[in-house]
RNA sequence: GGGGAGAUACUCAAGCGGUCAACGAGAGCAGUCUGUAAAACUGUUGGCUUCGCCUUCGUAGGUUCGAAUCCUGCUCUCCCCA
């Protein structure tokens, strides 16, 4: 078994640890998993940390579990302000259990011939069927209310200073994903489960309930939760989530996302998201720290994982996009490109089409922004954006008067709005 | 079931009868600077046909010349007691 503990500690990928886990991984072959929330059909890049372990771990010799929250995931944040969590129906689960997996074959080798190949499961398998009398006698017995009020999560929850009460749903969260290991344990002798540091409390309400009811010791590791030096939230931008889907973010929005990360992050992302060696890591690091202004780490991470997620076709595209974009490319570069670049380049922005009759007729600039194209919210925001010179047209800066007619086309077909640096928007002329 | 507190824009949070499209903070967006960074400084953050008008302060009514501010019903949230 190579040494998959020390492997996540220089990667700074462990946060805590069930004392002798170490060294039943480096005895034993082990099976162990990762819980994932198939609520929506598809993962988001805060999947990549727990799937990266996963794959650490196959890579070690061991055989991971992805276990599907199907069940879980149906009560999983009832406090939710805004959206109430619905119950998902069988076909939408299934739905998400299929294109999910697929995502997860692209990290994992679930190949048969293997004898440590990854198996997915979905817990909404065997708790579909469990009834609340047989929960309550079988699990619930075994844990008692002190034990899990003295979690963090719950402590957190009832303390004065908060001004949000605890359901008994979130209360009872934790024994129902107990029971996930547990179950696990019995029928399949997984004896370890992963996950962020957030879910410690959950993993040992497991652990504690397989010593209590089975007598037996099984491990669970956690890793930080990945942070921004900025203190945002991983994984969001603007738009939101930062999909693995292309259909839900582009791959140049999925590569800008990484491109952009900061200095700071990109020293600690580089051990995370790549899995380039301890020697190559180091030998990266010190190179961008002598001229961080060539923003090495993010180049290399970027790419690294939008191959790895996407392709290298869609690699180059994306990076070939971003040279257009942020070069001090003018218009005539834009009419340089020939068709067919010129639209895998813009294939993630956001576009919509325009008659040519109109735009002949000229169309002043706020009202282009804002009325004949959803670019911009509202006439007032088209107007203070254009005071705030913010807007170009065809890489040029434009003032508040300014009409757009089809002389401004490129290509006689294009028009090529942009708000700041950062946000583009394609018209098309039909 | 009884008692108390509360619901204001993306979030927190002022305002308690006219000067309120609503103080302030955070966050967002943009400009200058730069490395598609950070920091800093500046502007901006309801809508419109913009020296004006319209719709907003949980919801429905009421009082008033005039309400986010007062009254009543309703809905929801939290706390305490049973």
């Amino acid at each position: 078994m190579k040494e998959f503990i020390n492997e996540l500690k220089w990667r700074g990928m462990l946060h805590d640890i069930i004392p002798g886990t170490e060294e039943h991984l480096t005895k034993n072959k082990t099976i162990g998993y990762i819980g994932f929330d198939p609520t929506s059909d598809s993962l988001h890049i805060g999947s990549l940390v727990p799937i990266f372990i996963l794959k650490h771990f196959q890579n070690s010799g061991h055989t991971p579990i992805v276990l599907l929250g199907g069940a879980t995931g149906m009560i999983g944040d009832p406090s939710g302000k805004s959206d109430e969590r619905n119950l998902l129906d069988k076909k939408v689960l299934d739905h998400n259990e299929k294109k999910l997996t697929k995502q997860f074959q692209k990290f994992l080798d679930f190949r048969s011939d293997k004898s440590n190949k990854a198996v997915l499961i979905n817990n909404y398998n065997w708790m579909k069927e469990f009834s609340i009398i047989n929960f309550s006698r079988d699990i619930g017995k075994h844990i008692t209310v002190n034990y899990m009020m003295a979690k963090d999560s719950v402590k957190k929850r009832i303390s004065k200073d908060t001004t949000q009460g605890m359901s008994f749903t979130e209360f009872t969260y934790q024994l129902i994903q107990g029971y996930d290991f547990l179950h696990l344990y019995k029928e399949m002798n997984c004896m370890l489960q992963m996950g962020g540091s957030d879910q410690w409390g959950n993993i040992t309400t497991g652990t504690e309930l397989i010593r209590r009811k089975e007598n037996k010791k099984v491990f669970a590791i956690t890793c930080p939760l990945i942070k921004k030096s900025d203190g945002s939230k991983f994984g969001k931008s603007e738009g939101g989530n930062i999909w693995l889907d292309k259909e839900k973010t582009s791959v140049y929005k999925f590569y800008q996302y990484w491109l952009n990360i900061s200095d700071e992050d990109a020293v600690n992302y580089i051990k995370v998201f790549t899995f380039l060696n301890k020697q190559e890591v180091e030998d990266l690091i010190d190179k961008h720290q002598k001229d961080k202004s060539k923003r090495l780490l993010q180049n290399k991470i970027a790419d690294s994982i939008t191959s790895m997620v996407h392709s290298e076709d869609d690699l180059k595209n994306a990076v070939k996009a971003s040279k257009v974009l942020f070069g001090k490319s003018s218009k005539e570069d834009l009419e340089s490109l020939d068709e067919n670049t010129f639209n895998e380049i813009f294939d993630g922005v956001p576009s919509s089409s325009i008659d040519f009759k109109e735009l002949a007729k000229g169309i002043n600039i706020d009202f282009l922004l804002a009325k004949n194209t959803n670019f911009l919210k509202s006439m007032g925001e088209a107007r203070r954006s254009i005071k705030e010179n913010s807007i170009s047209v065809n890489k040029i800066k434009v003032s508040e008067n300014t009409v757009i007619s089809n002389k401004d086309l490129i290509n006689n077909k294009y028009l090529l709005l942009q708000r700041g640096r950062k946000n583009y928007y394609l018209v098309i002329v039909k």
